[in-house]
DNA sequence: CGCGAGGATATTTTT
DNA sequence: TATCCTCGCG
């Protein structure tokens, strides 16, 4: 390995080098995170003697974790390392691969993603007969992972809410959708998690074996672990393997989803004699950037002060554009990129534009396709999620999981079958007479399938049956040929006729890149098919990144999460409109919403390394007139254009008001209230609707309005 | 089964 | 303001 102290910062390499049990690294942006991260392992094993397969490495994307590996091994000068590096996660899925016939699983489980979900509680309303006028589909998903995540049973749910009518209709749909998951072996995100910390806490001794193979656990994002990733974490720490952690909690974006701040603040509290170490000077952006980056984050309160600095000159000043519409925003972000690209040292792939939300990305689409500049947008709709894509993947989990009826009722219902909503119903329901699963009644009528359903029907179900029947055995004799084995059975029964003759060209495409995809995977020695499967399950927007960043000269679409992580030369961050970035609903819930608002848009400008362009942009939208958001008001930056609003001197707020302590008032979406205080034209309200409760919302705010 | 009218609905989404 | 989804009809 190089000489360290060469290459590294002082705190760099005394996080590198550190021997301390637990150790916490706060690592502001663009600190060379990744990069202590690395050579942290690659010292554990070099200079300090460590198996690799005693460490594990655990980091939020798949990408990241290749990334990772990748590092290491060339740092190290090596091959292929026989380390842990994977998501929460990925890790237990293999846990669970080992340890779930201990709740009733096969290790063919299948994993399922939030169209599957979705699918599965719509199915469960229709079924259940359940009065669905006011309930949301994601509302009970919500619910579900809310309830799920808080070890509250379906049975406990069932009984706490009796009485309360809309309340309990949750709770049966939440109850209904655990009984079809146990009852398909299917497990989603939420499970994984939960499941593998239910069999260690049951099972000490399996936990036990766990925790003996590793020695030393790496936990990259700390800031966005939620409690039960947390929970995992010290189970398999236990009292003897050591925790490094490396986060930034200005940089936490996920509190919406269950990330736990407290839990990288607080934890140099909670592990004995555990070091901290701050990574403070930043390598990656110009001084401007950084400037307004810090100036930006001081904004919040809530939040441990930082001193991100950085050697680097001023750089070009940080642009600023206010647009009269949208359609001249996007104009003026292609612009400047046609203005910058030369070809030779300024690539369109050098450009990333930012924005809040994926409905943003349409103007500019339009503006980079009128001017014929090549782009790309990131985690719209991910490949793994395509229609074609997903029937792939249902072939593989029905084939390989028989018990799985959704994936079965999917390729009935979607792969040219000739088989109708009718038809489909009748199965269900003939299944659940007999209660067994789709492929046994199927299976053990298959001779009088025709006292079952019409004709044709019934000669469809039969040869499918067949056929599925001959997949799985194909797949148990030849697991390591199942990408030759599943692009024969497509051609061989119609699945690409059928997209041939719908003039799908490009599923077709997919089709093939998936079944390359499963060849590359299978080809490693102790890859297995259900771990591909379930692998894939598992995959997301960022995975796509990294191929088409190496060669291809694109300018680089995608929404600030999907960005996290990243790095970029230039970036657009557009469409900076109040109640688009900050978002209506944050705006109205709370102060805290604002702060995650904040820190997003502070991980937004720290991706840049040479040029900032920040712009808004006037005109209607459904929220009624646009105007610019707050956050562009809290920078002070020599800009190249400040053409309106945002100057000096003509801040004001949205709307005068007088509403305060005491006021009755009435909120558009929560009622009628009343109003407990008011500070920094926040106001704290009591809702009468016991559903809200109390809020703190932004006093100024067109939702609010003075009754009395 | 496919189409159009009309109603609902409107973040982010590492897995 | 736009788009998406659903439902009803031909």
């Amino acid at each position: 390995m190089e000489d360290l102290k060469k290459i590294l910062n002082e705190r760099q390499y005394a996080a590198v080098t550190s021997t301390s049990k637990y150790l916490r690294i706060i690592a502001g942006a663009g600190s060379g995170k990744t990069r202590v991260l690395t050579y942290r392992i690659a010292y554990l094993i070099d200079n300090l003697g460590y198996y690799p397969s005693s460490i594990l490495a655990i980091t939020f994307t798949n990408k990241a974790a290749d990334e990772i590996r990748n590092r290491v091994e060339k740092t190290l000068n090596m091959g292929h390392l026989h380390m842990s590096v994977a998501t929460f996660h990925s890790y237990c899925a293999r846990i669970l691969r080992e340890e779930c016939k201990l709740l009733n699983y096969p290790s063919s489980f299948s994993i399922i993603d939030e169209d599957d979900q979705k699918k599965i509680v719509k199915d469960i309303i229709k079924e259940k007969e359940i009065e669905a006028k006011d309930l949301k589909i994601s509302t009970c998903l919500d619910y579900i992972a809310n309830k799920k995540n808080q070890w509250i049973t379906p049975e406990v749910e069932l009984k706490t809410t009796k009485g309360n009518f809309f309340k309990h209709q949750e709770a049966i749909i939440y109850g209904a959708y655990e009984d079809y998951l146990q009852k398909n072996h299917m497990l989603d995100f939420d499970d994984l998690i939960l499941k593998t910390i239910k069999i260690f806490t049951e099972n000490p001794h399996v936990l036990e074996k766990w925790q003996n193979r590793l020695r030393h656990i790496l936990v990259d994002e700390f800031q966005d672990v939620d409690n039960n990733q947390f929970k995992l974490l010290c189970q398999l720490a236990g009292d003897d393997n050591e925790i490094t952690v490396v986060g930034d909690p200005d940089q936490t974006i996920y509190t919406w989803r269950g990330a736990n701040i407290q839990i990288i603040l607080n934890f140099n509290k909670n592990f004995p004699d555990c070091e901290s170490i701050a990574l403070e000077e930043n390598y990656r952006s110009s001084g401007n950037i950084l400037n307004v980056a810090n100036q930006l984050i001081s904004h919040n309160h809530n939040r441990v002060k930082k001193n991100l600095f950085t050697k680097a000159d001023l750089g070009c000043d940080i642009s600023i554009y206010v647009a009269d519409n949208e359609i001249k925003e996007a104009e003026y972000v292609v612009n400047n990129i046609l203005d910058l690209y030369d070809g030779q040292n300024i690539f369109y792939k050098d450009f990333a534009i930012l924005y809040r939300a994926n409905s943003q990305s349409a103007p500019i689409e339009q503006i980079l396709m009128n001017r014929g500049i090549k782009y790309k947008i990131y985690g719209g709709i991910r490949f793994y999620r395509r229609m074609e894509i997903k029937d792939c993947i249902a072939y593989l989990k029905f084939a390989t999981n028989l018990s799985d009826d959704f994936s079965a009722l999917r390729l009935i219902e979607n792969t040219g079958r000739g088989i109708g909503k009718t038809t489909l119903d009748k199965i269900k329901a003939n299944a659940q007479t007999e209660n067994v699963s789709i492929y046994e009644h199927l299976k053990n009528n298959l001779d009088n399938l025709k006292d079952f359903y019409m004709g044709k029907q019934s000669a469809s179900l039969r040869s499918f049956i067949i056929q599925i029947q001959e997949l799985h055995d194909k797949f148990l004799f030849e697991p390591k040929k199942a990408n030759v084995i599943l692009d024969d059975h497509l051609h061989k029964y119609g699945y690409f006729d059928m997209l041939i003759a719908n003039e799908m060209d490009d599923k077709i495409d997919n089709v093939h890149k998936f079944i390359e995809q499963m060849r590359d995977f299978l080809m490693k020695d102790d890859a297995t098919l259900d771990e591909f499967v379930q692998n894939v399950s598992l995959m997301s927007s960022q995975d796509e990144i990294n191929d088409q960043q190496a060669t291809d000269d694109y300018v680089k679409l995608m929404t600030v999460h999907t960005a996290k992580g990243l790095e970029f030369d230039n970036v657009f961050v557009y469409g900076l409109v109040e109640s688009i970035f900050p978002s209506s609903r944050t705006i109205m819930e709370s102060i805290d919403g604002i702060e995650e608002e904040r820190r997003l848009f502070y991980v937004a400008i720290t991706r840049a390394r040479k040029r900032l362009f920040l712009s808004t942009s006037g005109g209607y939208s459904y929220m009624g007139l646009r105007q610019p958001s707050r956050f562009l008001k809290e920078i002070k930056f020599k800009a190249q254009e400040e053409n309106i609003a945002i100057k000096k001197g003509q801040d004001k707020p949205l709307l005068p008001t007088n509403i305060r302590a005491g006021s009755l008032i009435k909120h558009d979406i929560f009622g009628e209230g009343i109003v407990l205080n008011e500070h920094d034209g926040l106001i704290d309200v009591v809702f009468k609707d016991p559903k809200f409760g109390r809020k703190t919302l932004v006093a100024s705010h067109k939702f609010v309005h003075l009754i009395k």
